[in-house]
DNA sequence: GTCTATATTCTGATAGAC
DNA sequence: GTCTATCAGAATATAGAC
């Protein structure tokens, strides 16, 4: 706090030093958690030293806290940006939040993870900052699900089930890729075709959940 | 190894000091896993010295090890016990493993994530003395799979959608928990109740997946 | 078998030269 | 801003008395 940086001394061409030990960082909290990763690693991944990392960041602590509030945000947003577009049918929605999180995983496979585990560690860490998106999230997606009841249109099944297959249809895979792919013998190829076709059958799994009856 | 005590010396009536050290481990590792804990606070949480952890376990890693086996056997036991009865129609095995896990997972809301994780850091673990099972299971599972689709009694969904979203319905609750109360805002009575529900859903669920098209 | 005291290694953080 | 060298504390493991 007492000597932080004051700006970015290089031009945007290369990433500059801060930058590489945030992506270091990035990298190995997200893959082993706050416990498992240790500072040289971080340092070493960066390729600079281990004095700069304090130098930078002051603390182990305080590094990770960035990166967890950023990985948390992302992770949220992937889910509820969709959800509070205005005027587009449920079932548009609820394909969009699909595709676009099965993309996004691929790409940030230990992501979830991550985010269950330190979740675990303090729950408070849900306070604050994300609770605003959470709350409109929840008023936004309810309200469309008690609508679409009232109406007839779906059966009156508890929105916590809804949102609980959602995301666990498509988040699952990801987490218990290496038991899923090992009990069922499914290699990495396969594994990824198969996540492109569940782009399309979430959607439908979820309409089926939500016929009325 | 070169020192393992060579039996048990008290009789069954109260539980051993080995025993008080590998309840306290399990409940330690299985909440914050292996690099989070620390022996010291295993020793304080079985109420005995810090020594006698080495003393019975050698180590850290081995006592670790132990638990670790104990806790996969059990999650994978968990659902391979119920596939491989014999003599029981699928729409009954998918039942019985539903229930019996909401059941189970109720009693250890932190083993899945125990597992998921020290998985991820050595998927190797999977190997050895497991593999028997897992191929059996698979065996049995997909055997009875192909046996009804091609009798033309269910659609020919890949067994590893079924296996994924079986898994990801009953266990993905239990892990993200924290977040689906926050956002769904349902408290601790509210969830308990939902998984009892669950166990009736689910296998409705399945099912309709599996319907012939 | 169980304890206290201590050795040893690891790890986060800092001092100080350049 | 970046490095080398080092410190201080924590954590695992062991020695040795009882």
């Amino acid at each position: 706090m007492t000597r932080m940086p004051k700006a970015k001394p290089r031009t945007v061409k290369e990433s500059s030093t801060e930058e590489k030990i945030k992506e270091a960082a990035r990298k190995l909290f997200t893959q082993k958690g706050f416990a498992a990763t240790r500072t040289r690693d971080i340092a070493d991944e960066a390729g600079i030293n281990l004095a700069l990392l304090n130098y930078y960041f002051r603390s182990k602590q305080k590094l990770f806290d960035i990166i967890m509030m950023e990985n948390f945000r992302q992770f949220i947003q992937g889910i509820s940006f969709n959800f509070l577009e205005q005027g587009i049918s449920l079932d548009q929605k609820i394909t969009r939040v699909v595709t676009m999180y099965i993309d996004f995983l691929s790409q940030n496979p230990d992501l979830p993870l991550f985010i269950l585990n330190e979740l675990r560690n303090n729950p408070e860490q849900l306070a604050a900052n994300i609770d605003v998106e959470i709350g409109s999230t929840r008023t936004e997606f309810f309200g469309q699900l008690k609508a679409a009841a009232a109406a007839g249109q779906i059966g009156d099944l508890n929105p916590f089930h809804v949102m609980a297959n959602l995301v666990g249809l498509t988040v699952f895979p990801f987490i218990g890729r290496p038991i899923l792919q090992k009990v069922t013998g499914v290699n990495d190829k396969q594994f990824n075709e198969l996540m492109q076709q569940r782009k399309q059958l979430i959607p439908i799994w979820i309409k089926s959940m939500l016929q009325p009856k």
